[in-house]
DNA sequence: TCCATATATGAAAAGGTCTTCATATACTCA
DNA sequence: TGAGTATATGAAGACCTTTTCATATATGGA
């Protein structure tokens, strides 16, 4: 980062600095950029809808759903599991995952209303 | 793609049937990935915090709110202008960026929500 | 215990994204 | 029109992620 020239120049210094300091920190935004990345990836957002949709599924079967190769699906599991969006429960020689995340579910429905209504919106340039 | 073995098998073929049939075709998980994907990245993140907050900013404001380089915030603010999050205005040289949907600022303010509650689920493994 | 099954893991290859720098465009004002 | 400012763009390098393959662990049943 060298941000020189511009810095607090613009159009309204005062302003900026209001701005600025009402941002979320650094350290959030990555924080929520991480959990965003996670779900910006076709693969994982099927596995979430499954489970979304299925309520608890096992590797096997999430990997059926998706039509993905198990070792995929088990990788990607590992990280939702890590980042706390899935929780998963020993059935014994299967596991089954789930949603673990509430909000996770609202930002789910509320990206596919996204998908639905900004359709006409994408030749915008 | 190879799922041999176990494509159908595992605990419950027509759960597994039921459930694939159900499940948002692959086109609109892209799209969707594709959405996320955008919100994946600190700098992106600060910058529509930035906008939800002030409403509307010129890239030289946006550059000192978010305390990063011109030409970064230029970049950024064309990836997401293509992807219809952010509209732009021009003002004579200036060019005034804003949210331009309702459902992504819902997004960011479910995720917001999301980060406060979930500060205790993140050692879960 | 030994084998088969379900899942997990590690590491390398393949592919993608972000940052940076140099340069181009678009506008204003003198 | 010419100079200066605000923003945009392209391309190269650095960096990170996804996929794949081989292998490891864990469980249940014979």
């Amino acid at each position: 980062m060298d941000l020189e020239g511009c810095e607090v120049s613009g159009v309204d210094p005062d302003r900026v600095g209001a701005v600025r300091s009402a941002l979320l920190p650094v350290e959030e935004a990555g924080r929520l950029a991480a959990l965003f990345r996670l779900l910006g990836d076709p693969a994982r957002m099927r596995l979430l809808y499954a489970l979304l949709e299925a309520g608890e599924l096992c590797v096997c079967d999430l990997a059926a759903v998706v039509e993905a190769p198990e070792t995929n699906v088990s990788h990607a599991l590992r990280l939702l599991r890590t980042a706390g969006i899935v929780k998963a429960r020993r059935a014994g020689r299967r596991m089954h995952y789930a949603l673990d995340d509430a909000h996770v579910r609202l930002l789910l429905d509320v990206s596919r209303e996204h998908l639905r209504h900004a359709a006409d919106a994408t030749g915008r340039a």
